[in-house]
DNA sequence: GCCCCTTTGTGAAAACATTCACCAGCGAGG
DNA sequence: CCTCGCTGGTGAATGTTTTCACAAAGGGGC
């Protein structure tokens, strides 16, 4: 197995959700075709993708919901908890906390940081925040979150860096510079702005790409 | 000038960011080296990107700071306003208010829609609440953005696209089924945590890929 | 067992994106 | 005015991702 893109990883996620709807719909087994149907792509794609990773299905009878759901949920590592510490209890941080669709999917936010001073020893969604002078001497925590004002990213990620943590998911809208060897992702929502504007100004209107929709 | 990609659009926005940096410190000129060295890309890249638009360098010289910026703006359809509904008035949606950055680009929140009946009629960030019902029969906005829970989301694509939306940015973890023509952009956290998760699991630790990192 | 319809898994081809490599233009220095 | 060191623009080469197309199963009917 060589290495898997990006592109494959998230239309897996999108897989997995689409097994959870067909199985609510007590559906028993579900054709490439239409696992490619509802997510707009061809079924070639949906075969490829399942293909990295073994052969998940049967020839004339198309993939059992079930195991398929099991299979991907153990490529994705979601067959385990990750412990997650977030840092900004801000408008963001404090969506991020109410989101309970988190923890189903196995992330548990164990830790919540700000500089607040007005902030520090509150309580959101059940935990104190605390101040994130306190991050620097903690373990423990897989994946760190960063909710935090643009100013200060830099600086948390280089905290959560010491701290220990494999991964950093970033929300502040800049590119950050971690050690090789952990895992950042960005979610800039400022970019999908910008390139919503993109589309819409383009001569002709919007038209549609392949790729992330 | 053919199609320009999701990936190239991406990092116009990027360059944008990092020449507003450049221009703060007082640099009039930036090479693609330079702008290439802040993105963690090649400098080919750059150019390449940026040829799509046009010749805005200078052999030798490199990239006027101003200059680029002004062109990328306009390219990235920035030197306009747009007018931006947002439904959802929960936590992403009072996030996106609060934000002031985005008024700076040119987006300007000029209503707010919620469904909740304790939400409607209160204000928020300046703006009064309206019930989504009445969506339908409104007018005048360029984009959507849909800040409702996943279960609202499809009908709520719906209204803004009765509503003459030209695009929509989508926080819900779901494709939405929207006409050809519009543009459709979807910011999903889940998927973003599904991946860092994937990530970690694989054998050997997380691995950089290119790609949006 | 045999035919027929369906659907997977997968090499090969096509499309797409990135990087390379080099030419052309620029200013500086003499 | 010539040369040198830089730097942008760009066709060609390379690398990656998606799509095509088809052989290999599978089940049902008879």
């Amino acid at each position: 197995m060589s290495r898997i893109s990006e592109s494959t990883v998230r239309r897996l996620s999108h897989y997995y959700r689409v097994l959870d709807e067909v199985a609510s719909e007590g559906k028993r087994m579900i054709s490439s075709h239409l696992l490619a149907e509802r997510e707009g792509i061809t079924s070639a794609q949906v075969r490829k993708d399942l293909s990295y990773f073994g052969s998940f299905g049967r020839r004339g009878l198309g993939y059992n919901v079930e195991h398929l759901r099991t299979e991907i949920r153990g490529i994705l590592g979601l067959d385990r908890r990750w412990r997650v510490a977030l840092v900004g209890a801000g408008h963001i941080g404090s969506a991020l906390l109410a989101y309970r669709g988190f923890v189903e999917q196995g992330f548990d936010v164990v830790a919540v940081y700000d500089s607040d001073p007005a902030r520090i020893g509150t309580t959101v969604d059940g935990l104190v925040v605390q101040s994130v002078a306190e991050l620097a001497g903690t373990q423990g925590y897989d994946i760190g979150v960063i909710a935090t004002p643009l100013r200060s990213a830099q600086e948390v990620a280089d905290a959560l860096v010491a701290a220990g943590v494999r991964g950093i998911l970033n929300f502040a809208p800049r590119k950050l510079k971690i050690p090789a060897g952990l895992a950042l992702r960005t979610v800039d929502m400022t970019m999908e702005f910008e390139s919503l504007s993109f589309a819409l100004s383009k001569p002709g209107g919007p038209r549609r790409r392949r790729g992330r929709e």
